[in-house]
DNA sequence: CATTTTTCTTAAACTAGTTTATTTTTTCGC
DNA sequence: GCGAAAAAATAAACTAGTTTAAGAAAAATG
């Protein structure tokens, strides 16, 4: 049995910045006190569209969804955050206008937050800061750009099954309706996808 | 009568570096340095697919499409990159592994290049540029999660019209048939759409 | 554990976008 | 400027994905 022992979230987040760049003991004292402990029950608001976003999110426990509504009302998902996940509405955060976004918790869960104010003061001080944040976006364009252009090359039934090859931890912990909303189809077509695949 | 005077190729990737930092002289004389200048016919290609990316391109003349094929050998296009654009493929690029990529000139084009050494080197010799490429990346990123949302909620009409509106400078440079395959549809149903709305 | 709510499935009618084919228009290379 | 080649338009038949509706299954809440 491992993972028993609860890791704290702010080791789950050194761990996670330890991918790009090495922090001192005292770093990370600094940088620990950047950072705000947040969380949220079940379907309970963690954003609103008309907000201007307040902070950046790092999950460490849970699953938030980051989605918006569009003008008929329908969902659209842009992301699933589960832990050791970044997640906010980058746009307004960084020009500080409101959000057309809501993040909602799937489930009962919790995140460290960092303020705009923050974030920038964490360049001055620490600024190896801007390298793991270069590498950071640099991956996350990485897989921005794949998900864009699968978007424009396959179909609904390919990306489906893209994803949960690339995601089955979250595609398990999930509604059928949320993972549609995030593929760009309605459940029904997704259920139909999920049919004829089980059939052959 | 402006913009006569023609700009060299380093004045135009200074002006696109300075957006977020400040290069001293003899700063700009080591980046310098670390540049290649290179070019293309129309139809010639810069890059193809099974290559190890050599170089991230910053455009100063001319148009770049990168693009690649499906397994149906359907063309589908990842961007097109004009004067003070970065482009390249950032995976391969990064991971050094096989592209998937074509990039091919659609004018006569100019460009500089970095290689991936001197792209490290960088970061070691000249670190403000770490904040270049974390500002370059998060806005990038900004723009490509734009543009995933819009994949997934807005009809091909509402795309081609979003796209002519963001840009009308590229949207007059390049062909239906390239658009076309920007957008995720067929050649004919852009015209369809274009008949369309010439009727309203 | 019962009941209320939400999610999932199925199916038929529909629409956005594709395919194939033909003609017209534009662009390019000489 | 001319001929060839590529791009654009149009249209008919088709398919991937949507809509509407209704019932079945699963999950949340008291």
């Amino acid at each position: 049995m491992e993972d028993q022992v609860p890791e704290s979230p702010y080791n789950l987040v050194f761990k996670n910045i330890a991918r790009f760049i090495d922090l001192t003991t005292e770093e990370k004292e600094l940088y620990k006190s950047f950072l705000i402990e947040g969380s949220a029950k079940r379907k309970e608001f963690v954003m609103q569209p008309g907000e201007i976003t307040k902070y950046e999110y790092f999950v460490t426990k849970g699953c938030l969804k980051v989605y918006s509504l569009d003008r008929n009302g329908v969902e659209h998902v842009s992301m699933f955050a589960i832990e050791d996940f970044w997640t906010g509405d980058m746009a307004s955060f960084m020009l500080q206008q409101p959000s057309t976004y809501f993040i909602k918790a799937l489930e009962d869960s919790e995140f460290l937050m960092i303020t705009k104010e923050n974030f920038e003061r964490l360049f001055q001080e620490i600024p190896k800061f801007e390298r793991f944040y270069r590498n950071l976006y640099q991956r996350s364009l990485v897989s921005y750009i794949h998900r864009t252009n699968q978007g424009i090359s396959l179909t609904a039934e390919e990306r489906y099954e893209i994803f949960l090859t690339k995601y089955p931890h979250i595609a398990n912990r999930i509604t059928q309706k949320d993972l549609a909303a995030y593929l760009g189809i309605t459940p029904e077509f997704l259920s139909m996808i999920r049919s004829k695949i089980s059939k052959r």
